[in-house]
DNA sequence: TGTGTCATGTAACTGGTTACATGATTCT
DNA sequence: AGAATCATGTAACCAGTTACATGACACA
């Protein structure tokens, strides 16, 4: 349930309406806890009735500014800290690599060349963003580059990952 | 819907009851795509009634093993090769490090560094399991070893990333 | 005046989890 | 006789997705 932390987190920073984290999932969040228009009002309406969360400004066309409150930072910090088993991970990519002799040698490279060229792509876009940003000392700098530099060693290995497995496929 | 496809997978290689499948979840899939005994015996209903599996014997304690059909096959390859946009992926602890100005320096030292030690558990694990199984090169050597390399190497980065990060936050 | 953006919400569905429920067979 | 294992299934729930529905406001 961690969108819900996602909200609280959002919010830690500066207050905003729905249509505002929204936005702010589609442009930061997309690639670590992606969150869809209807979830985010659902769940603004249980934080606030839950009180982690308060309306303290109205505006135009129905626009209700959430805060958040003390009791929701303390659960933000609560949750931070949590020490918790690793959520189980599916893993589409290697489910399919797994049962790749369920096809022909020459089609499973083929499946491995263009997994390798996806994120090398993606990795591209990365390292595009990472000189596009002004990284300065504040926390968000400090702790966004954090996450972009996981992302950047995370598609290099699958790239080199991904070689290293082409290699080893059995000839045709 | 990958369940569907872990099962077809498995049962691609050998028949099995559920209760054999539920095993293999647990031995083999448990890191890739976990399933739960009630998943397991739903999702062969439904797969026996799409016509991609069949009941191929009975036994004791009612006991019904399955058998992939021709169909199930075709579909177990079209999945395998079919083109798709990477799913989002849900990042628990990338989300918390988002948020990690939050808690003091010191507390985000402390996450960082439980993090650390628990991807370096987890690579000693894989690391004996590497040594431990005797890898020959039929099908399930070579694409069982991929997937452990895999894991192997996402620990590494992931153990190495958390330094990184740890050299990098901010003094107290 | 019409297009794009801002803004809210609900309903139905899907996939995965937890809990419940039952009982036969095998081994010691 | 009792414990462990084999074996099946259902029900309620939770989180996330897709689709539907509505409409005010800003600006060109």
């Amino acid at each position: 349930m961690s969108l819900r932390h996602s909200l609280l987190g959002l919010l830690s920073e500066e207050p905003g309406s729905g249509w505002d984290l929204m936005r702010k999932f589609e442009l930061s969040l997309e690639n670590i806890w992606p969150a869809t228009q209807s979830q985010v009002y659902t769940e603004l309406g249980k934080l606030a009735e839950a009180g982690l969360i308060a309306v303290t400004a109205t505006g135009p066309r129905g626009r209700k500014e959430y805060a958040i409150t003390d009791e929701g930072r303390a659960e933000l910090r609560r949750w931070l800290l949590e020490p918790r088993r690793p959520r189980r991970q599916f893993d589409d990519l290697l489910l399919r690599v797994t049962f790749l002799n369920a096809v022909e040698p020459n089609q499973a490279r083929e499946f491995l060349t263009k997994t390798r060229d996806a994120v090398l792509e993606r990795e591209k876009e990365l390292e595009k963003l990472k000189e596009t940003v002004n990284w300065g000392d504040d926390a968000l700098s400090v702790y966004g580059r954090m996450t972009l530099e996981y992302g950047l060693r995370y598609t290099r290995m699958h790239a080199e990952w991904a070689d290293w497995a082409i290699a080893r496929l059995p000839e045709e």
